[in-house]
RNA sequence: GCGGGCGUGGCGAAAUGGUAGACGCAAGGGACUUAAACUCCCUCGGGUGCAAACCCAUGCCGGUUCGAGUCCGGCCGCCCGCACCA
């Protein structure tokens, strides 16, 4: 084999030498071709089972956990991101000697595939598990550190039918019953509508005004868990602090006033009203009582009253939710009632409905305080109520609307009934309470936003709930012998509503209790229900019981969890209570009841929307592979461009990881979603950033080939600078995959990168650089750093080898670079020995060029030495 | 409407309260090549200036500090969530 110094050897230059070097390059230098070597690990892996968990009490564990996907059939951009995320700290904890445990899974139930059913024919059941198939062959070329010998979906009868049975003892256990609650009703296709099939108010196929529609649901108690909920969230350091200050917020703990108005001119049963207020330091600027539409009160006035019934109905118009109730424009009817004020018998207010009043919240009745609250001061302006002001500010005028001052403010009381006259909202609050307690009527409570948990749906696609209802027991549990309750697979979707409602036998069954003929519940699971305990699922996934004890006991809790911010608090929120809810069934250890250690929330993968016009002027979306140079290929079409938004398939700017992974390898997708943004951030996917990626894992094949031939003396001076560099390299890339910021690993292998290939280093020193890269950039590029590893003679696996510790002497440097400042800006620079003491500094700094002129003689008036940091000269 | 977050060159970004723009993309120039591709080298926030230098600049306005992208207050814009989407 040819040697390297012939080549540029001029006695080579013959006429026919770039057909020779050309030929003489393959040979020597196989070019980066991840189809082939890419599959070629993964067959290896997983023959090898390196990724096949095991619980050894010899090592310590690690659970990483990326939130498992809905099946729709198809991997996106995020998915890839995010389980990549998931897979650099897998890879990097195996190095480093874990036990880890990091599996996947299905999230398989849910509308999309009864919505699928419905429009395009087929079983959901069908549906999902092609998908599942399909999203599975797309996931493995990417080359996860998966244990796929753990996968389940949650559609899969032995997962719920375990679900089945902690429902049963948690039922058992009073963490579960059931009340009355609202949905959204589509009175022409007669069924319940989900949040998202009501659009602007009307039902997404029938296009019918939609109404709220009270049904019997079963709910957990996850309301008995809101002060533990909110004060663990306290030992939760390693959240993200924005998430836990929105699960606080939605918890929502609040310090008031309960009392009772008496009431005037009601009917008969309803001599008080109870209300609850956070403000009762307002109670002398009160000018109407509220209730809620759904109220008790409303409900015994209606039946009565075709005036208040019609108003009544009209609030019960549109959806549920409380963004659509907020929003609304605020309604009233006076009932004719009234109420005495608590603090003077011969002060009476009316009494009104009002539709944004929530029956959900504190008493569903409330006094308004226009002056001190704005949808109060909206509402008594419409409605011509007085507006009395309770307090003033201290300084400046009172404002022309309302007054709505921090509580943590002075103010000045002038209608203030206790405490002093000058005092903060808190105190005011904590006051009247008080003074209300100690007068007799009223109590202060703790209550909270948080509402419990209904978890009751109207659907075929989900797990049953597995209750039997008698005629003579009533709801009775089914026996858990039984179980699972299996879906039937003879439904059909070719109308609205529950297949399990009208299907001819699935409800018939015998009742656990009394062995008399009775009928299935037919109502199923929340989705979340699925999604709120599988992390536990995974520790034994077999299981004849929902858990195990040996296992939860070694592999919960989850030590790093990653997902979307958009799970931000309901289904983070459902696992927590959940988690606890198991732990009394005894299904988990106290130690579990936090389920996740840490939790890592990344941002979106983005990507500019490409947009023509039809001839009616409506907008047509171009999938990126279809436009070249701005224009649509196939017409010549310019296209406009819209910003970077979320893909989505709707606005076509969605990318195939398929396509990338065909056009540049595995390697290039994970390293490009790794590269640049924050992993918190959204990122946008050009292709020029896809091509980048490429190029630089090519280029560092290439050096590495070249590395693998080089024959170059040791360099003492070169070779140390190397090692220097590459141990440096270590320290920053092992912080920065710590610290969760990838994109900054991925920038110090750029330099690493460029340093390598600039270097004039022994072959060596080189060597074991390489090595040391091929170890830094495996949890990111696996494959690549298999191939280098292996090229350069690594022994193993790169996965197994244990991570490389930087030797702390190569990380310090000798002397540092002080920047001169003059008043806060950098005047100049001096090079100084790392430990020079500041008197030292400063005498070389007032003898600074810069420094003399701008003194001009004088003196400075103040010297400030930050030790290896910077110079300030305050003149 | 309510709650939370984000905002730095042409672009993605970096920066324990201490040199604003590391690293990458795009762009421009050069080397290699018959040519191109590949690869390698150089320049690259804006402005004034022959130059040395200096000024402006982290969404906008103010404050704290020797020093603010970073901390505080107020605005503007965008994004996420709002309990039956997952």
């Amino acid at each position: 084999m040819a040697k390297r110094r012939g080549w540029s050897g001029p006695d080579r230059r013959c006429q026919c030498s770039k057909r020779a070097q050309f030929f003489r390059m393959r040979a020597k230098m196989s070019r980066y071709a991840p189809s082939e070597t890419e599959p070629k690990w993964q067959a290896a892996w997983d023959e090898a089972g390196v990724f096949t968990a095991k619980r050894d009490p010899a090592r310590e564990k690690y659970y990483v956990l990326e939130m498992f996907p809905y099946p729709s059939g198809r991997i996106h951009m995020g998915h890839v991101r995010n389980y990549t995320m998931g897979d650099v700290v897998a890879r990097y904890k195996m190095s480093c000697g874990f036990s880890v445990l990091h599996p996947m899974g299905w999230d398989a139930f849910g509308m999309p595939a009864e919505n699928a059913a419905m429009e395009k024919g087929g079983h959901p059941k069908e549906w999902t598990y092609g998908n599942i198939a399909d999203m599975k062959a797309q996931m493995r070329p990417l080359g996860f550190s998966l244990d796929w010998t753990r996968e389940f979906a949650t559609c899969d009868p032995e997962y719920y039918g375990q679900q089945q049975a902690m429902f049963i003892d948690m039922l058992d256990a009073g963490l579960v019953y059931r009340k009355n609650a609202v949905v959204n009703w589509d009175p022409v296709d007669m069924t319940v509508l989900a949040n998202e099939q009501v659009i602007d108010g009307r039902g997404w196929r029938s296009g019918a005004l939609v109404e709220r529609k009270e049904l019997t649901q079963w709910f957990f108690k996850i309301s008995d868990y809101a002060g533990e909920l909110l004060e663990a969230l306290d030992g939760l350091k390693d959240w993200p602090e924005k998430v836990r200050l929105m699960q606080a917020n939605w918890i929502g703990q609040s310090r008031g006033l309960q009392f009772a108005f008496d009431l005037v001119g009601a009917p008969e049963g309803f001599d008080t009203l109870e209300v609850y207020t956070t403000r009762p330091d307002t109670l002398m600027g009160a000018s109407f009582a509220g209730i809620s539409p759904d109220h008790p009160l409303a409900k015994a006035l209606e039946a009565a009253n075709p005036e208040i019934a019609a108003f009544v109905a009209d609030c019960r118009k549109g959806g549920t939710t409380e963004e659509a109730i907020e929003t609304a424009e605020k309604l009233g009817l006076d009932t004719g009632i009234r109420v005495k004020h608590p603090l003077d018998p011969n002060w009476e207010l009316p009494v009104y409905i009002a539709n944004f009043i929530l029956m959900d919240y504190g008493t569903g009745a409330i006094f308004g305080c226009p002056a001190h609250d704005a949808r109060d001061f909206e509402f008594a302006t419409k409605y011509a109520l007085p507006i009395t002001p309770v307090f003033e500010p201290l300084e400046g005028d009172y404002p022309a609307a309302e007054f709505v001052p921090l509580k943590s403010e002075k103010v000045r009381y002038v209608k203030g009934f206790a405490g002093g006259e000058v005092q903060t909202g808190e105190e005011g609050v904590a006051a009247a309470i008080t003074e209300c307690e100690s007068r007799g009527f009223g109590q202060g409570v703790t209550k909270y936003r948080l509402r419990d948990w209904g978890l009751s749906r109207q659907r075929y696609w989900g797990c049953p709930i597995p209750v039997v209802h008698c005629a003579a027991c009533g709801v009775v549990p089914e026996r858990k012998e039984n179980l699972p309750v299996r879906l039937p697979d003879d439904v059909s979707f070719d109308k609205p509503g529950n297949p399990l409602d009208r299907h001819p036998t699935w409800r018939d069954c015998t009742c656990p209790s009394c062995g008399a003929p009775a009928k299935r519940e037919t109502d199923t699971m929340d989705t979340f229900v699925d999604s709120s305990w599988y992390y536990a699922r995974f520790t034994s996934p077999r299981a004849e019981t929902p858990t195990v004890a040996e296992e939860v006991d070694y592999w919960m809790n989850v030590d790093q969890y990653i997902g979307g911010i958009e799970h931000a608090i309901l289904h983070l929120l459902y696992s927590r209570f959940f988690a606890r809810a198991m732990a009394k069934t005894g299904h988990l250890p106290p130690k579990a009841v936090e389920p996740f250690n840490a939790l890592f929330t990344q941002g979106m993968v983005t990507h500019e929307i490409y947009m023509t016009r039809d001839a009616n002027g409506r907008p047509v979306y171009h999938l990126p592979e279809d436009i070249e140079d701005g224009k649509v290929k196939a017409t010549g079409e310019t296209v406009e461009i819209i910003p970077s938004a979320k893909m989505s398939k709707s606005k076509k700017n969605v990318v195939d990881p398929m396509n990338i992974i065909a056009d540049f390898g595995a390697d290039t997708a994970r390293w490009f979603v790794m590269s640049d943004s924050p992993p918190e951030r959204d990122v946008e996917w050009t292709a020029a950033g896809a091509e980048a990626a490429n190029k630089h894992l090519a280029r560092v094949w290439r050096i590495a080939t070249e590395i693998a031939e080089a024959d170059a003396p040791a360099n003492p001076a070169e070779d140390d600078a190397l090692i220097k560099a590459a141990h440096k390299a270590i320290d920053e890339v092992t912080r920065s995959i710590d610290g969760f910021a990838f994109n900054k690993a991925v920038a110090k292998l750029y330099e690493l990168t460029n340093t390598l290939s600039k270097s004039k280093a022994g072959a060596e020193a080189k060597r074991v650089a390489m090595k040391l890269m091929a170890q830094l950039m495996g949890p990111m590029v696996p494959h690549l750093a298999e191939d280098v590893w292996r090229l350069l003679g690594g022994e193993g696996f790169v996965v197994q080898a244990p991570w490389p510790k930087a030797d702390p002497a190569l990380l310090v440097e000798d002397t540092v670079m002080l920047p001169i400042q003059i008043n806060g800006k950098k005047r100049g620079e001096i090079t100084v020995p790392k430990d020079m003491p500041k008197d030292e500094v400063e005498k070389l700094v007032l003898a600074d060029e810069a420094v003399v002129k701008a003194l001009a003689g004088g003196q400075p008036k103040k010297l400030i030495v930050v030790p290896g940091r910077i110079v300030n000269v305050v003149i």
